[in-house]
DNA sequence: TCGATTTTTGTAATCGATTACATCTTGTGT
DNA sequence: ACACAAGATGTAATCGATTACAAAAATCGA
């Protein structure tokens, strides 16, 4: 009844708005998206049919006979995380730009909803797929690559042929972080991972270990404390912390969050951030820039990768694409803030030794 | 050339689907969409085709024929706040499960491209729009109604027939704020506004005010400082507050991230909280959590509030709709933690008056 | 003014599925 | 074994646009 009142409007078609203008229905669509192919008059004359009926284009119907959807599939892995909405930001900027839109998939770091999203790639809804997770081993990325879709590789490097890679140098990144610490005197380190399945996460640890080696450090040198992307893995961490009797005093977070879980966690047993521990992040999220202590972490360009990744897939819609330009590793910067200082705690002089 | 390797892969449609089983079209598209209407012998033979071929229907061909998208577009304020974001979770959750995708509209704080993503809803490239903005006046809501596209309006209760809203219950939430900030003893108030042309916004500053008259107070018992749900505007407050020579005690934030970047703010000048000024915010963040001292704020259901919402769609799209289930007001819950606290600052007491 | 050339417009095929209707099979009861 | 109902399958129209090709109209030069 009310009900019906705002439903069932009838849909014009083309066919409507040509015969309103006395026109063909090819004139009306190239009255739409070729302009400079019909007479000024009967441009005129079709806008005025188009405005008067209200038209709007059954984009459906556009998308099936053009073969192109104009949309972009990003898959991340959560959207609640602030990386991955401030890179879907640069991507969105990017896309609406030339029109496109985007189609989410959030996998909520539940892996097994990858495959849903494959399968909405594979049935061309979209014209490409951003893909700012990666498992190993990358079957999923595999097989939309196979089937002929364009693909970037953001946020974790895929070493597969035919998907560029727009990722940041976490590598470089993780290894100057032990540096650094290394610099302030410490001697002992943690790492709170992220998800340890992911490839970023790989990487960064690789890089980790890089850095211990060029320290000087060995495997004894450090822990590593398990988890996820999230908060709560800095609070386990800072439990597994709490329990040591010889704690590291430079800690490495492989995200912001669970730095900032870790620091919280460990403020609340008296212990000091930087004085007694010093605690290096990840990401440089905004919520990075209001705890206290303010974080000290490596800022990504958040914003730039989604722009150049969005830019990257676009080049291989259009067939644009030199493979010279496919891989792109945007750099890291440090910023160095107040959960990072030198070693002053009397308790740990005893663990200094002479390396390096 | 080695670009060319892993494009144009050929397109398998029905008919070769159905060449290769030896049927119709008419047949496959029966196995894969109402397998009980064809013999279990021809099923498993088709379904063999398939299988071989690889098939995957063409979702936009479905699309135009049966005139059903399954896509759903979710318009947000800004993405970058988790508060969307989590709504974000419950609607994905509900909606994947019926098989619905979303795109995402993310205005990025910009009003002003509210514009093209009605015209992406009206060119009916989606089933139907959930809003998590508002505005005032709000024609886009208006337009996307008129046209019979089933909306629901979150996160802003948008008076308008035929249009549901699913939202919190916000102006009872500010005014329950004012009343616990009353009670612990506070008698000048702040209020750290959100986007002042949203909806919600004038929702939480209306019960803001209720709260001020209930609790006995005027208009001069408390300032208002404009500006929008960021981090920022919490700092631009603080500015504010720190200009002023009698200062409030209580304050109210709009959203938890102006708290949170008020509280930053004045901590940096020596100023304790919640000793010297107590705080409150909304949403409940999961940043929140983490902030010293905790953040006293509402919290929202944010992720049944998706949820709910993304349901209530989905029955307007299915025409399964009563209206007298139309509008839902979801409680929001008061976590008291470390931001508030009775006045205490002997300053303070010359402040206080004889009223409540 | 006429024919040749160019520009504009129309006709109809096409994109790839779904589905109403027609037709052909199969099964049942006698 | 036959008639008839029920069930399975096929034929072809359809969704609403775009576009190759054909046809018509406008433009131009002599």
């Amino acid at each position: 009844m009310s009900r019906k009142r705002w439903r069932a409007v009838k849909e014009i078609r083309i066919a409507d708005v040509a015969r309103l203008a006395g026109v063909s229905t090819a004139t009306v669509s190239r009255v739409l998206s070729d302009p400079d192919k019909v007479r000024q008059k009967t441009h005129d004359l079709v806008m005025e049919a188009v405005r008067r009926s209200g038209y709007i284009p059954n984009s459906t119907a556009q998308k099936l006979r053009t073969r192109r959807t104009m949309n972009v599939l990003v898959i991340a892995p959560r959207l609640t995380n602030p990386v991955f909405a401030e890179i879907l930001r640069g991507v969105d900027d990017e896309l609406t730009q030339s029109g496109y839109g985007i189609i989410i998939g959030n996998l909520d770091n539940r892996r097994e909803r990858e495959a849903r999203y494959v399968d909405l790639a594979l049935s061309r809804q979209v014209d490409g797929v951003l893909l700012l997770t990666g498992y190993i081993p990358e079957n999923g990325a595999r097989s939309m690559r196979d089937s002929g879709l364009p693909i970037v590789a953001m946020c974790a490097a895929i070493h597969e042929d035919g998907i560029p890679n727009v990722v940041v140098q976490d590598r470089e990144a993780t290894r100057k972080a032990v540096e650094y610490l290394a610099r302030l005197g410490h001697r002992k380190f943690g790492y709170i991972s992220g998800t340890v399945s992911s490839i970023i996460e790989v990487e960064r640890f690789a890089g980790f270990q890089e850095g211990i080696a060029a320290a000087g450090f060995s495997q004894e040198d450090f822990v590593r404390w398990e988890g996820s992307f999230v908060f709560s893995t800095g609070v386990a961490a800072a439990e597994a912390f709490l329990q040591m009797k010889d704690r590291p005093t430079g800690i490495f977070a492989a995200c912001d969050e669970s730095a900032i879980g870790f620091i919280k966690r460990v403020r609340t047993e008296r212990i000091r951030v930087p004085q007694d521990v010093s605690v290096i992040g990840f990401d440089g999220i905004e919520y990075a820039d209001y705890t206290e202590p303010t974080l000290t972490t490596f800022r990504q360009p958040l914003h730039e990768l989604g722009c150049v990744g969005a830019d990257v897939l676009l080049k291989l819609i259009h067939n644009q694409m030199k493979p010279e330009d496919w891989s792109i590793r945007l750099p890291v910067t440090l910023l160095e803030r107040e959960t990072t200082g030198p070693v002053l705690h009397k308790d740990y002089k005893s663990l200094r030794r002479s390396k390096v």
